[in-house]
DNA sequence: CTTATGACCTGCAAGC
DNA sequence: TGCTTGCAGGTCATAA
């Protein structure tokens, strides 16, 4: 389900439901889901047992539970996954792992249809001295396998401009530049559908040939319409209850071309198209965002 | 450095 | 009623 505003949705309960709480064992349904691939989940209830969650973190669509042994518990959703505050024995569905606490409150349950997420218990390492995160507590320090992510649009240090620029010497066309999780972080494939389309930019147009300006403005509109997600995705977490079928919550209703083909454009009319891209898809308005012409090579 | 492709998975809807 | 096909929010490895 998750794209940056689920992912913050999704961290929030989380440090809600789990901060200050002792883990009392963890049982792994399938060990696909924990990495890495291969590892005996055996170790996890080992490692993890009699260790407190001090705050749950996050960078783009990456999760970490932040530990008293100095490590880290990191999640990633992936397309499918959900985490649920369990009272019962039952099983939810697609339960992979369940982490119950020395408290005997409500477990930890994550659920994966898909099986592309995954969790794995790994070392924090400082990345570039800058206060980390939605914790600055927690100083420049992220997973070992996060490292080459960069901030996203929630960061207190996120840099539009330095995006901006960044993304204007990129070889590359814009959609495939915000989808690359190296540059700015959180945007999937709704998201960059959604700011391209509030900018007017076909997703194929190369990215230096828009000039910083339309990039900020794009970079922008990435930001705005995931914060106006994420306000709106905000409420269902109580019950740990996420929407499986995607872009959370109420605000489906609001988007503008992501799974709206042959829906008017709400600004032009024009009728919205789905094209194949990059082996999924793009949404766009044909009127409001043109494809590009052929650029003369000079 | 870049792009393109496939791999990882399950389940649902649509078409025949 | 089945069967097949296509499609789904992400990331990573590999090859060219």
């Amino acid at each position: 389900m998750p794209e940056l505003p689920e992912a913050e949705v999704v961290r929030q309960g989380a440090h809600r439901w789990f901060a200050g709480r002792t883990i009392a064992d963890v049982v792994v349904h399938d060990r696909r889901i924990v990495r890495p691939v291969g590892i005996n989940p055996a170790h996890y209830a080992e490692a993890l047992r009699g260790v407190t969650i001090t705050s749950v973190s996050r960078r783009g669509k990456f999760i970490w539970f932040l530990l008293d042994d100095g490590c880290c518990l990191l999640l990633h959703l992936g397309m499918t996954g959900q985490v649920r505050a369990s009272e019962g024995p039952d099983l939810v569905r697609h339960e992979r792992l369940r982490c119950t606490f020395t408290d005997a409150g409500h477990a930890l349950c994550y659920a994966d249809q898909r099986l592309f997420g995954y969790l794995q218990y790994q070392e924090l390492v400082d990345v570039d001295g800058l206060p980390d995160g939605v914790f600055p507590d927690q100083p420049g320090l992220v997973p070992a396998s996060v490292t080459h992510i960069a901030r996203d649009p929630f960061d207190p240090a996120f840099d539009a401009l330095a995006v901006a620029r960044r993304l204007k010497t990129k070889k590359t066309t814009i959609k495939r530049a915000l989808l690359d999780q190296r540059i700015m972080s959180g945007v999937g494939n709704i998201y960059a559908d959604e700011a391209l389309w509030r900018a007017k930019v076909h997703y194929d147009r190369p990215c230096a040939a828009l000039t910083v300006k339309k990039l900020v403005e794009i970079v922008g509109h990435c930001t705005e319409v995931m914060t106006a997600s994420l306000s709106q995705g905000g409420t269902s977490f109580d019950a740990m209850y996420v929407n499986v079928n995607g872009a959370s919550g109420y605000f489906s209703r609001s988007l503008a071309v992501y799974g709206q083909q042959g829906k008017p454009c709400d600004r032009c009319g024009g009728t919205i198209v789905r094209e194949k891209f990059m082996n999924r898809s793009a949404h766009r308005c044909p009127r409001c965002q043109p494809r590009p012409r052929k650029r003369v090579v000079s």
